[in-house]
DNA sequence: AATCGCGCCTGACGGC
DNA sequence: TGCCGTCAGGCGCGAT
C-alpha cells in the first residue's frame, strides 16, 4: 500500500505532467470510494488549470484555480498519467482528462481511498488540519516525540502510527523503524527517554528518505510505471518475516497483534 | 483526554 | 474445480 514515500514519489512524478495544465472533463465510473466522489466534480473542474501538487501526510493536494483536490490513495490506490486514448481497465474509477491528450487516472481496487474537493485552502480542511508534523521536517525530533508521548500508555508503535502526532507512518515503516532503532514495539510510549526517541526519529527519517530515493529511481519512466510501490526495492528486516530468522542475530522474528495490526519484531534485537 | 474497536473493500491464499 | 473463511491494511469515528 502506498505510504508516505510512495505518495511523495507519486507527487514528484505527476508534477511535470500536471503543472499549468487544464482539466477538460472528469469521468467518474465508480463514485463509491471511502467517501462519495462529488457528483459534480466535472462541472467544478472543467477549464481549470493545475497550479501546484503537494503532499501532506499521505494526502495528495492538487491546487486548482478555485480550490483544491484532496486525494488519498488508501491502501491500493494509484494515480497515473496515461494516453488520452487509453481504455479504462478494472478499478479505474476516475479519469481527469487533461490538455495534450493525457489522462490523470485514479485506480483503486479496494476503494479505501478518496477524492474530495474544497474551495478553501486544503490545509484548513478538517481532514488535513489535524494531521501531525511531517516526519522529514527538522521539528520532528526526539524532544518533540517524547513530549507527545507524555501521559500515553499506548505501545510506542501505536504512537508513531498516530497521524495526529506524526504524519504518514504506516505499519510497514513503523515496524521497520522500530527494528532499526532496536526498540521493542510494545514499550509504553511514555517510558521512552529523549535519547531513545531521538534514535527512533532518526530511524524513521532514514528509512523514509531511503524509500523516497528508491522510488525516485523509477521516476523517469513514471508514465509507464507498473505502479509497484517503492518499498518493494527496500530491504525489509522484520515486516512480513514472522517465523523467519532475524537477519542480524539469527533469533526468530515474532509476530503479535497491536490493535488490528500485525507487528513483527525480533525479541533479541529489540528490548 | 486517551484509548479501543469498528467499518469500509477486494484480492490472495489456505482448507476442504 | 470451486467455494468459503481469513487476513491485510489507513484512518475517521463513535463509544468507553
Amino acid at each position: 500500500m502506498p505510504e508516505l514515500p510512495e505518495v511523495e514519489t507519486v507527487c514528484r512524478g505527476l508534477e511535470p505532467h500536471l503543472l499549468e495544465t487544464a482539466i477538460q472533463t472528469v469521468i467518474i465510473r465508480q463514485p463509491a470510494l471511502r467517501w462519495p466522489v462529488p457528483a459534480n466534480l466535472s462541472d467544478l473542474l472543467t477549464g481549470q488549470s493545475i497550479k501546484a501538487i503537494n503532499r501532506r501526510g499521505k494526502y495528495v493536494l492538487i491546487q486548482l484555480q478555485t480550490g483544491a483536490l484532496i486525494i488519498h490513495l488508501g491502501m491500493s490506490g494509484s494515480l497515473r498519467i496515461v494516453d488520452g486514448q487509453s481504455a479504462p481497465a478494472r478499478h479505474d474509477h476516475v479519469d481527469f482528462h487533461l490538455e495534450q491528450n493525457k489522462i490523470l487516472r485514479y485506480n483503486d481496487p479496494r476503494r479505501f481511498g478518496s477524492i474530495l474537493w474544497t474551495h478553501e485552502n486544503p490545509l484548513y480542511h478538517p481532514l488535513i488540519k489535524t494531521i501531525g508534523i511531517e516526519p522529514l521536517n527538522a521539528e520532528f525530533n526526539g524532544a518533540y516525540l517524547q513530549a507527545r508521548a507524555q501521559g500515553r500508555k499506548v505501545p510506542v508503535k501505536t504512537l508513531i502510527m498516530n497521524g495526529q502526532i506524526v504524519a504518514g507512518i504506516g505499519n510497514i515503516y513503523a515496524t521497520e523503524a522500530l527494528f532499526q532503532a532496536r526498540i521493542y514495539p510494545f514499550r509504553e510510549a511514555q517510558s521512552l527517554s529523549v535519547g531513545e526517541c531521538q534514535v527512533l526519529v532518526d530511524a524513521i527519517k532514514a528509512i523514509l528518505e531511503q524509500a523516497i530515493v528508491a522510488g525516485g529511481t523509477t521516476l523517469k519512466d513514471f508514465v509507464n510505471s507498473d505502479g509497484k510501490p517503492g518499498y518493494f526495492s527496500q530491504k525489509l528486516y522484520v515486516y512480513g518475516r514472522a517465523g523467519l530468522a532475524c537477519l542480524l542475530c539469527d533469533g526468530l522474528i515474532q509476530s503479535k497483534k497491536s490493535g488490528q495490526r500485525t507487528t513483527a519484531f525480533c525479541l533479541v534485537c529489540q528490548q
